[in-house]
This record gives structure tokens, C-alpha cells and sequence, in this order.
DNA sequence: GCACTATTGTCTATCTTTAAGACAATAAAT
DNA sequence: ATTTATTGTCTTAAAGATAGACAATAGTGC
């Protein structure tokens, strides 16, 4: 699916791009969104693109991460540039050439479709909070597929992007303390133990159910709704709202 | 004093710059180091500079700011990107190309070395921290002078330059609880009262002063010397000194 | 030398927050 | 009706932050 536009290298900013770690959570697991690399060997990296010449960043940030999960009004934060002058892991671009030589070409990178591998790029690492159940994940032409990965069992990347994806968990720890946005990774409505389970995924550490759901309940901003009966044998939790729901894109 | 490479634009990463928010602290007072630009009218500019094509961005960061400061071993910390799509106040770049149109050219900007001021830029933002003692300002051929300027009374500057200053000084704030770096704003040994001083006009605001003083000396990383007589007819508060001096720089 | 002043170093009491333990309430299964 | 797993909330204990108090002391003025 060629973008309508299809716009030259012109209209970019040249060596500056952008990387995407997508977070989105189920099944008590903190997860990342994180595309298979169209070429021979199991190459991985982070959702990324550039920047137009007259847009903000935050805005193509949008645009990327749109595209990548279907989501309008997605939950996005600016949290490190990475600009190292060698940012290539050089084990991991060696195997890619060597696997993928008829592509790239005999003197490697003459291309410019594929210059982005080896070229000197600047990128500002940006961290969304997403409703995994809202997500229909998107393949671009450079894609081999698109999925979801435990973010403490992430498979090869390329370059820096598992120190990437670190800074961002590191970056998304800190701020949870002080904003107020882990629900963006929750359905509209959930119960206290899943906000619980949500906290532990994030900090991979248990909290006492007691005074975890005390220190919640005192930010005063969940609505508490009917009981949601699950069927097991026992009492039936509340389910719990989001006040501001929809006003936390960020 | 020119560059002795003299680099073409072409060494530089295009369109990608940094600007540094240079704080010091003297007098009791939080400062800002910042260059009055060479034109006519009164227009101030943060200290800012580009990434050479094999420079890493922390590197560029430490070259600029030695520069402009004359430190090499100098506390820098990136805090956030700028890089909304119109970055220029319309108002204050009127007036400059009004009060400069000979230099600027009558089809203004077509100069190369004046296009910064309108060409699209995305802008690294870092913030240092210096011992104002040892700095010793310098100009470059753009600045008519360069001096320090506290903190919530700045002169006029171009740009989101105000809004840099304000992040830089949240993002300071914020590290300042988790980090332990206020002390490189300070000579080598001070007093408690400098430190709480200097505190004080970080946060703009009082502390108590004997919890001030447990709190400080409970993070144990403070060495207490001899004592301090300043001939003032009071009892002689002690010197301090901190640990790791010297082993502080991020 | 002696009282006086301004400031420092530290102690104690009080309040607030955080952490841990305990137990009744309850939805379903047996 | 009894049992089981989990939930909601209360109580108590520990730790941390905040505020008040006061002795120690380097100089000043007499």
C-alpha cells in the first residue's frame, strides 16, 4: 500500500528519524509492538519514519504510530534522542549484508531505498501507551510481519533499539509515578486487580494488593461502576472507569 | 577566531541543531549563560551549534559548550527535543529582518550564513551545569557579547527559547530529587546555608532549614571540613565538600 | 572581661505517609 | 449449609517528613 503522496527524499529532514516504542498490554504482560524486517535473516526493529519539512515532530510521531496501529488519538511521549555517531551494531549489519546481498546491491548501499541501514541518522526515541484490544497492528513494504513481544523477551533488533525500548520502560516507570497515564494501556472499564497486575508488568515487581488499592483509590480519579461477576467462586471485584477517559492523550 | 578546519555545511547534519541552557549559580541567585546576537536591536539567543557527520550528539553538546564556557569536563544532560513545524516568534523575526534587511539581503535569507534564523530546524535541547567561578564567557562571531542572566528575568530572546529555559529548569528540578548533580553548581567546599541558598533558588522556595540540613547530610555523600569564619559575629558554620568531586560529570 | 546578637548544629515532639497484618463479606461450587 | 478463593476495608506498626525548641559560638559594644 504505496503512500498516496508518495513523496520524494526531498521532503524530509534528512538524517533525522524517528523510532517507536509501542506498548501495549493482555494477559497480565507488558508487551511491544515490533515489525519483522523484510529480509533473508531474523532481523527486527522498532517501528520508525521521518519527519516531514512542514511538520512538527509530535505530529509525525502521530502519523508514524497511526500507521502503525490504526489509533487517531494515541497516548505518545518524547523521551531520549539517540545520536551516537556509530549506531550500528556492527554484528548485526554484517549478517544483513552478507544474507542480503543481491538486494543491497554489489557495492552495498547504493540504493537509496535502503541507505537508511547504514547512513548516519539521528533519532528521537518516542514511547505510545496503546489499548492493545483497539490495535489492528500494520505491515509497511519494508515489513515482513508485525507482532507483539513480552518487552522482557524481545527478539534481535537491529542498531540500539533494545537500548531504545530499555530507555523507554526506564522513561514510562518514572513518569507513572508523577502523570497519570498507565490507563491508557487499559479497556474503558477493569477491575483494581488489573490495574494491579498492570503496575507489577510495568515495574516487574509485586505490590501488596491492600495498600496498593488504597493508594489508587486516594488519587481520586476512578469512577467505581457495578460489580462484574466473572463466574469464579468468589466475591465479585468492582469494576472501576477512567474519569477523564478519552482526555488523556498526551 | 575562526574554526581551524573550517568545515562546509556539508559536515554538518542538516536542519538538526543543539541548544544549551547553561545554568550557574551565584549570589544566591539561579543564572543563564546567553549571547546577545550581532544584530541591531536587542535580540538574545541561547548558546547553540551543530553535529558534525561523525560526531556523536553529546559529543556536539560538549564542544559547544566548551566553546562558549572554556570547561571541558562539564555536567550536560539532553532534556527534551523542539521541533513543532513554524518554531519562529513572527513578531520578534520581523523585527530583526526589518532592523537588519542590509545584512540580511533584500531578498532576505538567501545568505547562507544567516539562513538559520528561517530555515526549519529540529533542536536538541541540552542544560549544564557549571561552577560560574571557572567559566569564562566567550563570544563567537554572532554574539555582540555573552553574559549571565538570572534565571526568571532573561532578556528577550528568538524563538521558543523561554520555553527551552522552562523545561530545562522542570527537567532540573525533577532530576535534582533523583540525581545528586546541584553540587556542580557549587565552588568545591561551601557551606550548608550555600547549599539550602541554592536549593532555594532552583525550586523558588523556602526550606526549613534543620530538616534541610538532615535531609542533605543523610544522603552521606558529604565530607565535612574544617570550619568556615567569615568574621561575621556568629557562631562559624563548617565547610563541606563532596565526595566524588570531579567524578560528576553526565 | 561580660552581656548581647545573629547564626549554626542538633534534639525532641508531632504529624503524615508507607508498609504489613488481620478479618469479615461474598459469589460460586460441593 | 459448608467450603473455597478472592475482595474490600480496618487496625497496627514502622518509617519519613515537618515543626518547635534550645544550647553552642564567633564576633560586637561596653
Amino acid at each position: 500500500m504505496k503512500d498516496i503522496h508518495s513523496p520524494s527524499e526531498q521532503d524530509y529532514i534528512q538524517q533525522l528519524s524517528i523510532d517507536c516504542v509501542i506498548f501495549g498490554y493482555q494477559d497480565s504482560q507488558l508487551n511491544v509492538l515490533v515489525p519483522k524486517l523484510n529480509f533473508r535473516g531474523d532481523f527486527w526493529a522498532l517501528p520508525s519514519g521521518f519527519i516531514y519539512q512542514n511538520e512538527g515532530i509530535d505530529q509525525a510521531a502521530r502519523r508514524i504510530l497511526e500507521g502503525r496501529t490504526g489509533i487517531k488519538d494515541i497516548y505518545l511521549e518524547q523521551f531520549r534522542v539517540f545520536g551516537d555517531a556509530p549506531r550500528s551494531n556492527i554484528r548485526f549489519l554484517e549478517r544483513l549484508i552478507e544474507l542480503n546481498e543481491d538486494k543491497l546491491g554489489d557495492k552495498p548501499f547504493n540504493h537509496k531505498e535502503f541507505d537508511w541501514i547504514t547512513r548516519r541518522f539521528v533519532s528521537i526515541g518516542y514511547y505510545a501507551l496503546v489499548d492493545i484490544r483497539k490495535v489492528v497492528p500494520r505491515k509497511t513494504d519494508l515489513d515482513e510481519s508485525i507482532d507483539w513481544y513480552p518487552v522482557r523477551d524481545l527478539p534481535p533488533m537491529i542498531m540500539d533499539h533494545h537500548e531504545m525500548v530499555k530507555c523507554a520502560l526506564e522513561t514510562l516507570q518514572l513518569n507513572l509515578d508523577q502523570k497519570l497515564i498507565a490507563f491508557n494501556l487499559l479497556p474503558e472499564t477493569f477491575t483494581m486487580r488489573e490495574v494491579q497486575e498492570l503496575y507489577e508488568s510495568i515495574f516487574d515487581r509485586a505490590f501488596a494488593r491492600n495498600n496498593f488499592q488504597k493508594k489508587i483509590l486516594d488519587l481520586n480519579v476512578l469512577e467505581r461502576l457495578e460489580k462484574k461477576f466473572t463466574g469464579a467462586a468468589n466475591k465479585a471485584p468492582f469494576l472501576y472507569r477512567f474519569r477523564n477517559a478519552g482526555a488523556q492523550v498526551g
